[in-house]
RNA sequence: UCCCCGGUAGCUCAAUGGUAGAGCGUUCGGCUGUUAACCGAAAUGUUGGAAGUUCGAAUCUUCCCCGGGGAGCCA
């Protein structure tokens, strides 16, 4: 007997075809049964009348949510079903049968948060979970074929630092051997500079970690990143590069799981539009919008959520926010030359109050700069010394990103919280299961 | 760290200081085209914890615990 997933049922229509999978839900209705399998693929309607198939009728009967099955049955065209198409099912074989002292907890029903969060493993089979998850794998895809494409050489950075890469406040502590202490990453981005300037054109992609307090619907404490990082690249580079990744992948989820993005019934119109060029405005023109929008935020202010909202709201795609003022960034990022004040720095925010999705920045290049700026932050030189090596010999200009995977995808799906983007996401205070 | 909201049956929620309830799920019965099926019946409670006010507390007060949303910080 075939066996198929249910994905591809319709190319069987008028065959009998096996399928491996979960009862999802029963529908009984007197000597008519109205099964829905799933397996991983899609969601099937069958059919087992107790006239036809008194057997597989008896072995349906009573069945309970997520049992495990392998049914048989001819995959027919049907209006009245789910999809388009049943299965007049004539074989069932059931592997096992959920107890019904300790059902299946979650039900075809609202449930809320926490119930979910505490189920997470079993969350991810429903169908709109099941398809964020796939739409994240072939975020992934896109993304890492985009920059292949553009001659960009993965190379990983390690998850255990010696020094922070941005202040201390929010890194994980874990002791590393005899008694040393080490950090969890909170970006790849130093160690790249290191690999760009060895290969090039590079990108580490991989999760990062960051102890910050933070329980908003925008925040993970482990995330993954991505982050080009180019030798003789400068930011106008850099930016060219963040849209065309950022529109290759949001193409590539339109065009290869539009089954996925209209099962979250997500508005694609709005996603469509994501394609180059996307606007590129100054940090100060950003105040203009937001003092236009009577917001108080005033030169050297940071642009909070809020914020964000306001000003991607003037554009249809996302928008790139460039040459912020120095104070507000980080030690490594140069200075305009013609406004030392600014740095070479942007971010990219989602539109629909999506937030921040992107930050990169031209890299300081020279030396004693570099020097200065870490006593200005009050950060120890000596973890420092590796880096501070990549401007001994040989330092060019460089510049890089960090695009943050999870925010992405949350925005693509449209989901409310970026903790249905990962399959086991990991919050402030919450690491079950 | 701070601000706001919440915690009642397995789940989602009601109950104006006066007998703790409904829907879903589970169990039993009915139904040959159901769409989170429907109809009938049954079982299911330390109201997050502690103390207090009161004749009487799920409800009011204080403290604690847990969760959610947000600020700061960030992707």
């Amino acid at each position: 007997m075939t066996i198929i997933s249910i994905e591809d049922a319709g190319k069987y229509e008028g065959q009998e075809a096996t399928i491996r999978g979960w009862l999802y839900n029963l529908r009984e209705s007197g000597k008519l049964m109205f099964p829905i399998f799933r397996d991983g693929t899609g969601i099937i309607q069958g059919v087992c009348a107790l006239k036809e198939n008194p057997e597989a009728f008896e072995a349906l009967k009573g069945l309970t949510q997520e049992s495990s099955v392998i049914v048989t049955g001819k995959i027919r065209a049907e209006q009245r079903a789910p999809g388009g198409f049943e299965m007049g099912v004539s074989k069932i074989q059931v592997l096992q049968k959920v107890s019904e002292a300790q059902p299946y907890p979650i039900q075809l029903k609202e449930h809320g948060v926490d119930f979910l969060l505490d189920h997470r493993h079993l969350w991810i089979r429903t169908p709109r979970q099941a398809s964020i998850l796939r739409i994240r794998a072939e975020a992934i895809r896109a993304a890492r074929n985009f920059m292949d494409s553009q001659g960009y050489i993965l190379t990983d950075a390690p998850m255990f630092t010696p020094a922070a890469c941005e202040g201390t406040s929010t890194l994980f502590e874990v002791n590393y051997i005899d008694d040393q202490k080490a950090y969890l990453t909170q970006s790849g981005q130093l160690y790249i500079e290191a690999t760009a300037m060895a290969l090039g054109k590079v990108y580490t992609f991989g999760p990062t970690f960051r102890a910050e307090k933070s329980k908003t619907r925008r925040h993970l404490t482990e995330f993954w990143m991505l982050e080009p990082e180019a030798a003789y690249a400068e930011l106008g580079d850099m930016m060219n590069l963040a849209e065309g990744l950022v529109s290759a992948v949001v193409q590539s989820v339109l065009k290869n799981k539009s089954r996925e993005v209209e099962l979250l019934k997500r508005d694609t119109k709005k996603l469509e539009k994501v394609k180059p060029p996307f606007p590129r405005i100054s940090y100060e023109e950003a105040i203009g919008i937001l003092n236009k929008h009577n917001n108080p935020t005033k030169f050297g202010d940071d642009i909070g959520g809020d914020e964000e909202t306001i000003v991607s709201n003037e554009f249809d795609r996302p928008v790139m926010v460039h040459r912020y003022p120095a104070s507000i960034k980080a030690f490594y990022m140069q200075p305009d030359p013609e406004r030392p004040d600014l740095a070479l720095a942007f971010d990219m925010l989602a539109p629909e109050g999506y937030g921040e999705i992107i930050g990169g920045s031209q890299r300081i290049h020279d030396y004693d700069l570099l020097v200065k700026r870490l006593h200005e932050y009050k950060l120890p030189e000596e973890p420092f010394q590796w880096y501070l090596d990549l401007r001994r010999y040989g330092s060019v200009p460089h510049a890089g990103f960090g695009l943050g995977l999870e925010r992405t995808v949350a925005w693509i799906c449209g989901t409310e919280h970026i903790r249905e983007v990962i399959p086991f996401p990991r919050m402030i205070y919450r690491v079950y299961p």
